[in-house]
RNA sequence: GGGCGAGUAGCUCAAUCGGAUAGAGCACCGGCCUUCUAAGCCGGGGGUUGUGGGUUCGAUUCCCGCCUCGCCCA
């Protein structure tokens, strides 16, 4: 509703400003006076033009406010402060279009490929995997509410250096065969033992046990070097193993997600692209475009090398020795060089596509969750067909995205180049506290620290499914001493709620380049501005309804009787209106996430709403209004904030409870 | 050494393309449960926006220098 009252002010502005100063701006700005009661847009365009133009800014935006004369569905413009056109919306017009319907976005024929989570399958997943997979499906949520058309992969590197750890703590240190490691998999099932969880410290252990022995290090890097290659080439027992250790542990990885309510469509996994052979096609492509080759002279002499934007490149006399190293002089080729093949077919220009085989289903949902497969004689989806790509990888990789988007650049694919956005983020750290709170030795150097970067390989870090666990038993604490008299399933699906609720608040309110200090107490804490806040303010709403025996739809229909004119003017319209206004502001502040890829601003606009209900509920009992029409007022304001606010949640993958 | 990011209240964070009195939460202090649930509401204290300059009607925001911290690359 803001918005499309926001689309129409600028419509009218546009006109004036071209009859009246013959002045086209491309990009209008548009802002809101600090109160309420000032009016519902501001104008700060009298700024912008006073210099071209040589006058006061208040003389200006006297002038437009002449000119702009009546628009519909406003009450009137004035000038206010140095120059600033403040604009003051019908309430009660206003007030009907919001609660008659619900605004949305057009919808948008292309297609969308979201990447996000695509963790190592060599151990569980953690708090730092949380941030990126919440950050990306609530990106996935907010695109799909924009009505994009979207494909969300989790990419699977499994044939990596770190499944190669895994396996060869397995063969080399554990002494298993494939078989042996059959039945370690069933033995760990037949225990509730997870496997994410085994490999966590068997991947922490054979980290360190590289290098424990000096006499030992080199033959032990051989060892690595060696598993690695044969994870690479595929065919082999140890290949054997490792696919099945990495896979059991991508469905726990699944399987974790799914407790958040997160969800995939398909898993690229490393192996195809190796097996399908990407590279070479894009080696070729490449090649043909002239972006790759072969360095003769200097330190990357028999590589094949790509330049890098910003640089000088060759001089003609001395070799670039800034260039990025694609293929290596042994013929290898580098994880770059992958990546450029896979983005390549993300955007359909390959020529190549992968297998698709159903590995994983979700209840209520027909569509199962694809895995990629050598094998392309089957019917299956296909997802290389995008024109925009999301790639949720944290800020570290900054420097690998940009090669890529270069490569494409380079190769002329311009506009995939624009499409592609690495949708970057800062890491997930711990506090020195929560450190030592988990037993970690801390030196006295890092307690200086403001945080510590978690870290696989040390078996640092807090695991994702020990922390929901948490969340859930703080929870269920809170809602058995709330509400005895429920069952015990009830109140459990209540803390899931809940947990989950937190969880993604707390994920989703810092802006993508903070670093995330976790903490339990922050993380565990379920007031002030967090996710069960705006829960609570949610179900005190259906609370009101329960109790006057009228649900929101009916309240809405009953308000498009009355004319409520009245009851927005003065101190308690004001407050009133204030409420309505900011739950008219939904959408566009979707759109503003959406286009700034920030999801926090959403964050906090679902904090700032239920932040208003309260107040609201606080200022103006309901049920026991004497006033028929006034009543009808407020519960249909009750009905509206409510609306609005658990759509601002869903966005980010938040429901809340019945009651809690 | 080069690149990127950050420095705002005691703590954790916001602040739209440069705009009106720099805002929230936590913590602290003081009020409010016989009312639609106190996971709440109201009030209070708390700021030289790291630092020095520049740009202009106006700078937390843009430019330059310096300091500190983090990450990436060699």
């Amino acid at each position: 509703m803001y918005r499309t009252y926001r689309q129409s002010l600028f419509e009218r502005l546009r006109a004036v400003l071209l009859e009246k100063f013959q002045v086209e701006i491309p990009r209008l700005t548009v802002e809101e006076p600090p109160k309420v009661e000032m009016g519902d847009y501001a104008l700060p365009i009298a700024f912008e033009l006073a210099r071209t133009l040589r006058k006061a800014p208040r003389k200006i935006a006297e002038e437009l406010v002449g000119a702009l004369g009546s628009v519909a569905g406003f009450t009137g413009f004035e000038v206010a402060g140095a120059g600033y056109i403040n604009c003051r919306l019908d309430r009660n017009m206003a007030a009907h279009a919001l609660a008659t319907r619900m605004e949305a976005l057009p919808h948008e024929q292309e297609f969308i490929l979201v990447e996000h989570t695509s963790i190592n399958p060599n151990k569980a997943a953690h708090v730092g995997h949380l941030r990126n997979s919440i950050l990306g499906d609530t990106l996935v949520r907010m695109l799909r509410a924009a009505n994009h058309q979207v494909g969300v992969q989790n990419y699977i590197d499994n044939t990596g250096v770190q499944v190669a750890d895994v396996v060869v703590s397995l063969v080399h240190l554990r002494h298993m065969d494939l078989a042996g490691v059959e039945r370690w998999i069933e033995e760990l099932a037949a225990h509730g033992e997870r496997i994410d969880f085994a490999c966590w410290d068997l991947y922490a252990y054979v980290s360190q046990w590289y290098d424990a022995e000096e006499s030992q290090k080199q033959a032990r890097k051989q060892v690595r070097l060696d598993t690695l290659h044969a994870l690479e080439v595929g065919g082999n027992e140890t290949a054997a193993i490792a696919d099945l250790v990495s896979t059991a542990i991508v469905r726990q990885h699944l399987q974790t997600m799914q407790r958040l309510g997160i969800e995939y469509d398909f898993l690229p996994r490393e192996s195809e692209i190796l097996h399908l052979h990407f590279w070479n096609a894009a080696f070729a492509l490449m090649k043909e475009k002239g972006v790759l080759y072969k360095e003769t002279e200097g330190k990357n002499s028999g590589c094949w090398v790509m330049r890098r934007a910003g640089t000088a490149g060759a001089d003609g006399e001395n070799p670039d020795e800034e260039a990025k190293v694609i293929v290596r002089s042994n013929g290898t080729v580098g994880y770059v060089g992958k990546d450029i093949a896979y983005h390549l077919w993300k955007f359909n220009k390959l020529g190549l596509d992968f297998g698709y085989r159903e590995f994983y289903s979700y209840p209520d949902r027909e569509t199962p969750c694809w895995i990629s497969t050598v094998e392309q004689n089957q019917a299956g989806p296909r997802f290389g067909k995008a024109t925009v790509i999301y790639n949720v990888i944290d800020a570290r990789q900054a420097d690998p995205q940009n090669n890529v988007i270069e490569a494409l650049r380079g190769m002329g694919f311009t506009k995939e180049a624009e499409n592609y956005h690495h949708f970057s983020y800062e890491m997930v750290a711990l506090t020195p506290r929560c450190a030592m709170e988990l037993g970690y030795v801390i030196s006295e150097e890092d307690q200086g620290r403001a945080y510590i970067e978690v870290s696989g390989r040390k078996g640092f870090g807090v695991k994702a499914d020990d922390l929901i666990d948490k969340l859930i038993a703080s929870a269920l604490a809170e809602v058995n001493a709330r509400h005895p008299e429920m069952g015990q399933d009830e109140r459990h699906s209540i803390a899931r709620k809940i947990a989950v609720g937190a969880l993604r608040y707390y994920m989703l309110r810092y802006t993508r380049n903070t670093v995330i200090a976790f903490d339990f107490q922050d993380a565990l804490s379920f007031e002030g501005e967090t996710g069960p806040y705006a829960q609570y303010a949610v179900v005190r709403a259906a609370n009101i309804f329960r109790k006057a025996g009228i649900a929101p739809d009916e309240a809405l229909r009953q308000f498009e009787t009355i004319d409520a004119s009245a009851y927005f003017s003065g101190d308690d319209g004001d407050s009133l209106w204030e409420l309505w206004l900011l739950a008219a502001k939904s959408v566009l502040v979707l759109e503003r996430s959406i286009q700034t890829t920030e999801p926090a601003y959403l964050a906090k606009y679902a904090f700032q709403l239920a932040q208003q209900f309260s107040n609201f509920y606080h200022r103006h009992h309901i049920l026991t209004e004497a006033d028929p029409t006034r009543k009808t007022l407020l519960l249909a304001t009750a009905a509206v904030a409510q609306r609005e606010l658990l759509r601002a949640l869903s966005w980010m993958g938040i429901e809340a409870p019945d009651v809690m």
